[in-house]
This record gives C-alpha cells, sequence and structure tokens, in this order.
DNA sequence: TAATTTTGCGTAAATTTAACGCAATAAAAT
DNA sequence: ATTTTATTGCGTTAAATTTACGCAAAATTA
C-alpha cells in the first residue's frame, strides 16, 4: 500500500508558515536564519519555517515551527504577506505565509529539521534558500513602514535603555539619521517613555538617563497610531 | 475507481482566493458581492473568489475568479491577508487569500457559481457566508489605512471630477468631515490634480473647476507615499 | 423676492518642524 | 599632566505647516 494516503477530487497545494525574526543587538538590526539540515537545500541558510498541520491555524504553525527549529518561544508574530509563486519549492507546489516578529535578542539554537541557527547582522545576510530572500526583503520594507506609524522598540529593546540606543534602532531599521536634540524631544512628547528614576543633582553628562516604556501608553499608541515624520 | 486521484503524503488544505472589490458612486463606499448559486450557503451572499488552480498564483486566481463571477474584467487586486481557521469551511480545510481593489463602478452580471452579482452600500451589507464578513472588515479597515498614505481615487472616481466629489469620497472612506477650504488647498498642494481646462472669466460659482489626475505625479506619490494628516 | 447653498479665494493665529548653540564633564589622545 | 574629542541635557529661533474662519458671487430653493 502507498504511504500515499491523503486524496482529493482536485490537486491541492502545501501550505507552509515561513518567520522573519527581527533583533536589535545596540547598533544594528539583526535576524534569525537556520542552516537546513535535509534536501532541498541541506546546508543552504533559509528563515525558519515549515509545513501547516491541518488543524492548526498559519500563525500556529509559524509559531510552533519556529520553536523547533530555533528554540525561541513566544514570538508575537504578525503575518504580512502570502507568497504563492508556482514554482517556489523544487518538491512540489508550496504556498508559504511569511510572518515577521520583533523579539528581544536572546540564545537560540538549531533543531528538527535545522542543523544549526543563528544570529545575522542585515549586511551579511547569505543567499538564502527558496525564495527566502525576497521574503526578506519584503519584511525588512514592511519593518519601515510600520515603525513610522506605531511604536516599535519595546519589543526589540532591553527593559531599560538609554534615548540614544533608541534613536540608534531607528536609524538602523530606517538607514538614516537625525539630529539628536530633535529626535529627544520628538520622542519625550509622545509620552510613551518614562525616567526609570529621577535624575540625581550630581548626575554627570556621562551618565545618561535610562528610560523604560510606559506600556499603558504604549499600548494606546500601539493601537490609534501615531505620525513619526522625521 | 474513485474520483479521489490527487494524493498526498501529509494532509493538504484546499486554497482558495476571494475580493473584496470597493467601488464608489459618488456619495458612499460600495462592495461587489455576489449570491452563492451552490451549496454551502447557496443563496446567501458572500465575496466573490474561489478554488486556486494548482498552476496559477493567488492574485491570478483571485482576478479569474472575480471575472468568472462578476464578469469585471482586469482589476488591479491586491492581497491583504491569508484566512486560515481551521474551521472555515464546512467542506474541507479551508485557507484563503484574501484580496481587494478599488474599481470604477461598472454593470456587473452573475456567472458561474454566482446565481448573480450586484454593488452593496456597506451599510446595507446582509449577513455573509462563510467568514466573509470579518474578511470585508478588515479590508475596510486596510483602506481607511491606506487612504492616508498614498493617493487612492484614480481607480474609484471617473476620469473628470470635481473637488467636492473627491472630498465626498474621502469622507465616505474614513467617515470623518473636513474643511472644504482646507481640503481644497491640501489636495492642490499635493500636485497631482490638473484643471480640465482653463476656468474662463465668466464662469459662475456654481460651475465647478473639473478636475482630472496626473498620471506621472500620482505614481510617483503611490510610489514614494506621503502623510495626509487631517 | 428673499433666504440658502455652493464655490473660489484669502488670511491670521496657533502649532509643529528643522537647524543649531552652549556648557559640563567623561573619556581618549598627546 | 594636559589637551582634545565625544557625549549629554537643555535650550532658542526662524521657517513651514496646520487650523479655523471670513467673504463675495452666483445659482438654487423657498
Amino acid at each position: 500500500m502507498s504511504e500515499y494516503n491523503f486524496c482529493y477530487k482536485y490537486p491541492h497545494p502545501a501550505v507552509t508558515a515561513d518567520c522573519v525574526i527581527f533583533g536589535f543587538d545596540g547598533f544594528s538590526i539583526k535576524v534569525l536564519l537556520i542552516q537546513r539540515g535535509i534536501e532541498p537545500f541541506k546546508g543552504k541558510w533559509a528563515l525558519p519555517g515549515g509545513f501547516m498541520n491541518i488543524d492548526e491555524t498559519a500563525e500556529e504553525c509559524a509559531k510552533r515551527e519556529l520553536e523547533e527549529e530555533t528554540g525561541l518561544k513566544n514570538a508575537s508574530v504578525e503575518q504580512f504577506y502570502t507568497f504563492s509563486d508556482v514554482n517556489r519549492d523544487p518538491r512540489e507546489r508550496v504556498i508559504t505565509v511569511a510572518h515577521y516578529a520583533l523579539v528581544k535578542l536572546a540564545e537560540v539554537k538549531g533543531g528538527d529539521d535545522a542543523a544549526s541557527a543563528r544570529w545575522f547582522s542585515m549586511d551579511e545576510v547569505p543567499r538564502l534558500a527558496f525564495d527566502h530572500d525576497r521574503i526578506l526583503r519584503m519584511a525588512a520594507s514592511r519593518l519601515k513602514e510600520r515603525i513610522c506609524f506605531e511604536p516599535i522598540g519595546f519589543e526589540l529593546l532591553p527593559e531599560v535603555f538609554t534615548m540614544t540606543e533608541l534613536q540608534n534602532l531607528y536609524e538602523a531599521i530606517l538607514e538614516v539619521k537625525f539630529d539628536r536634540r530633535n529626535f529627544y524631544s520628538k520622542m519625550l512628547k509622545l509620552g510613551i517613555l518614562v525616567e526609570t528614576e529621577p535624575r540625581p543633582e550630581w548626575a554627570s553628562r556621562r551618565m545618561p538617563t535610562k528610560y523604560r516604556f510606559n506600556a499603558a501608553m504604549y499600548a494606546e499608541l500601539k493601537q490609534k497610531g501615531f505620525r513619526l515624520e522625521f
């Protein structure tokens, strides 16, 4: 008896979910890739992801595969585009629902179909398997759009951070430079930042103020959106 | 011999493409629906759409189904979300790549699996088949977001139109009211409008200036985006 | 015939943005 | 040890933009 036991009247494509996971090390944007442990493209770097089970949503699939292949748990992934070109995959017709997430950098390890997993700076990413180069490019461009209309950073930065670190994050994503003093006042005016402790009188200029996010205000701005013109 | 001839090692979901087609009649936003001619949900209204062929992309499928079911050709559809809830469809596991498009109102007619097709005002839309209510809601919300960052109207308005018609369009989509005089100057400043003919000296106030879009400028703004703050 | 509506064209005040100055001092260079 | 450079906080000012209206001409409606 054949092992091909799932039969349909009409041909069905396979469906996968892939993940573009962004992180930030204080200076530049990183992306999490896995090295494929099986054919096709064995040995090549690729986005984490894999075939959808018949009883899970695309988002559930993305989270499951991400954890299986990299060890990263509870990322809050969001789908951004479905790639359905006919010859994306040499094995069979496969369409993929691509997701992205912003996470704090964490230790990752290969697992399941992934021989290994690690963070890459955006400018050191090698040629990827399948059409994953294209998927990554689109994710980066969506990230740029998003940063202008809702606050990010909460997901990417440590609990406590300086204004300079926040500015570095924005500059890394948007690939531009801002005037430090204007950035400073614009961010404070948004009201999503709170000083971690009152700055002492004697504090030196080289002990920068530390901030954390005001979660309530952050969520509200995320909800209703804003405009960062820069 | 069974008619179930397409067999796989693992279960595969079916994939469909659905279309949310928006139009504008000068006063309010319309959406194009079809009445289902076959089970399930026979007789219910639904979004145009259907199963993807194995050799076409989701976008091609959306366009094909749209033409088959409503007669509308060459709509420039764009995908906006993939719905993958497990029990969306009573027949089998179906995930759908939802698309939307802005078109000039045109005569439509039912065809193929659609008993009939017609335009509905957004506030007279009945309960739809499947999870199409949810899909429609998300499309409307995406349309609202989009209108603030890139010009629309070219797709929705007739060749030649008045400033008041353009304002009605924006007000209908965003569900707000603008000051006529500020809207007027803001739009002119964008540079995407050209007067169809020099306004004669003797023109009365009740013969409003007619505009058309400056295609080149329109495309450029579409490309690089802008911010309509309002 | 009088009141109302629509359209084009302004204008002034309030707000926001953009560009940059300056002092204190830590860190690095000489 | 001394000088130079870099970082941080806290401004200021001019330009640009947004917002809230005013007003008149003419068509429409009452």
